[in-house]
DNA sequence: TTGCTTAGGACAGGTTCTGTCCTCAATCGA
DNA sequence: TCGATTGAGGACAGAACCTGTCCTAAGCAA
């Protein structure tokens, strides 16, 4: 019967004496097949007459799904850039299926999948949050999904390195970064990590027995952990230019909000100001920065570095 | 056996007796189920004595995945990002993935795939082609796919809008555009047609007898089709910063080639002169333009905007 | 060495599947 | 309207397969 289904999947219309021919098979028995299929859940639509046949449409539930080889590979360098966070709040569901997918991967399809990681860059290389490693990523959701103990380094905030045998609970996506809740076999207690500081995570092949978190969720535990440390820079600009033409170029990283009929006020919270000042460059109006300071030093020292481009070309 | 199969895709290790226990089957017949995985091309590997149990391999081959709902959305979702172009060379097959997993999806998940696009901001506001909506690529795809003729509405170069019916052959991706290869069946020729001035199309249902290309292949006819129109301005800008630095802002957008230890060429070729600006204006180095003036021109408009946001302070 | 797990053969009994034959019904084109 | 072509599905005989039971063998960790 997956062979049934999955020549239903690689065509959407079949005849059935085609069907039946492909799988040997008499008339009878694939209309009997067509049948369990469908008390599977699964939704074959059926025509008769001439020109007819059965097409496997999307019914109650998602069939297995059969995919060539270079589809798993583009279902995962997609869950990739999702998990990076280029599809905001699906982070730790696209990680959980990249972790499924990438445990079934041939090692060849693996490879295919590794070379094109690496030749890729980051769709965004201004990257708001640390970059985190996805086979990285993959690799702790395995082992908190299987419940098997790891091992990596990890770099805590005062640059101390330490190697650590944790029981991994779970990872979660907070503030653009990602963090793992696990269990510290040596310090006996919760830890939670940021996933950018570990490197060389080491599946053990020890299960281990799911402990109860001391919080109702990780992400609780997570938070409980966090000193609030707001953002660096709150940004706040007036611009000269109407509000939705703003916000196609800001897109999520800021809030745009209408003060006139051709003005509005651009609100961000960023960690570098490299960003605000690429895009007030690229906004093709006049703005007037209210905070902060160091935003108008660094508009100040750009305008110089363009200002002097400009000048280069007059003494040639 | 698809029970079986399912059970081993959500846990990595399973007892025997406890897989049995969850089947309803007695140990003997698990182990001959096993068997018969393995005989279809399934890796499943065992452990004997205590804690001894089974695991399911990535294997010569990938199984048929069997996805949780949300799962299912986010792979939806990665595939989305990547025919979009965020993963270079993996748009067309990205394509055939989202249009084969679409096509399968119940309707309550389409649902939540669409609201969650409809909320998802592009990841790179200022494209550098023409945004393509993933849902006519989508449809596009599958009616490739399945041989089924389609109407859409399109918008031709000189603005004119027709409606066609066609029978498609083969979405293409060529330089940061779509182009769908189709019959036209009422100019009884072949056409192609950019996909992000097709509008509203539509499944006819009627299916139709694929013919063949005048060309060897899709590719070659688009080609064929075309004028070859260099991008609008070829940028060449000597940057005095060291060449891997500057590469890790510019990313695969330009080619940065060191000139000496500290300084650099970078080339890139535009259709705006939006997304050089920016860039220049967030490098903390000095740089001369050599090429385009237009540039130029840009710069020191960009350069009067922030240097007059500088300015703005001062005289409060 | 012992206990715990998987591996797999032999067997009886029961269940299911298959192909054949057939009637019925829907669809499409002439 | 009619004929051809497709799917739907019942009845039947025969074959094939599956299951659980019982058993021995073997690998692994304590």
């Amino acid at each position: 019967m997956l062979s049934l289904l999955s020549l239903l999947q690689t065509h959407r219309y079949w005849p059935g004496d085609e069907l039946a021919a492909r799988l040997d098979v008499s008339g009878r028995t694939l209309r009997r097949d067509i049948e369990r299929l469908r008390d599977l859940g699964y939704s074959v639509d059926a025509t008769r007459g001439v020109a007819g046949g059965y097409q496997l449409r999307a019914g109650g539930q998602l069939p297995p799904l059969l995919l060539e080889d270079d589809e798993a590979v583009a279902i995962a360098a997609g869950l990739r850039t999702s998990a990076a966070g280029s599809v905001g709040g699906l982070e730790e569901t696209s990680v959980q299926a990249l972790a499924k997918v990438v445990a079934l991967m041939p090692p060849r399809l693996r490879r295919r999948m590794d070379a094109l990681a690496s030749q890729t860059d980051s769709p965004e290389p201004w990257s708001r949050g640390p970059t985190v490693d996805a086979a990285i990523l993959t690799t702790l959701a395995q082992a908190c999904r299987d419940d098997e103990s790891i091992t990596f380094d990890y770099v805590s905030r005062d640059a101390d390195s330490t190697h650590r045998r944790v029981e991994p609970h779970r990872l979660v996506s907070l503030g653009r970064r990602w963090y793992l809740v696990a269990w510290d076999r040596d310090r006996q207690d919760w830890r939670s990590f940021r996933v950018d500081r570990v490197s060389e995570p080491g599946l053990t092949g020890q299960r281990f027995r799911a402990r109860d978190l001391p919080t109702e969720d990780a992400l609780t535990f997570v938070r409980a952990g966090f000193r609030a440390i707001p953002q660096r820079y709150a940004v706040r600009v007036r611009v000269d230019a109407p509000a939705d033409r703003v916000s196609t170029t800001v897109g999520r990283w800021g809030d745009v909000t209408p003060v006139a009929d051709d003005a509005c006020l651009l609100e961000m919270k960023v960690d570098s100001l490299e960003w605000p000042v690429m895009l007030l460059a690229s906004l093709d109006a006049p703005f007037a920065i209210d905070a902060p300071d160091e935003l108008r030093s660094a508009c100040a020292a750009a305008a110089a570095r363009l200002g002097a481009a400009g000048a280069a070309r007059t003494l040639r």
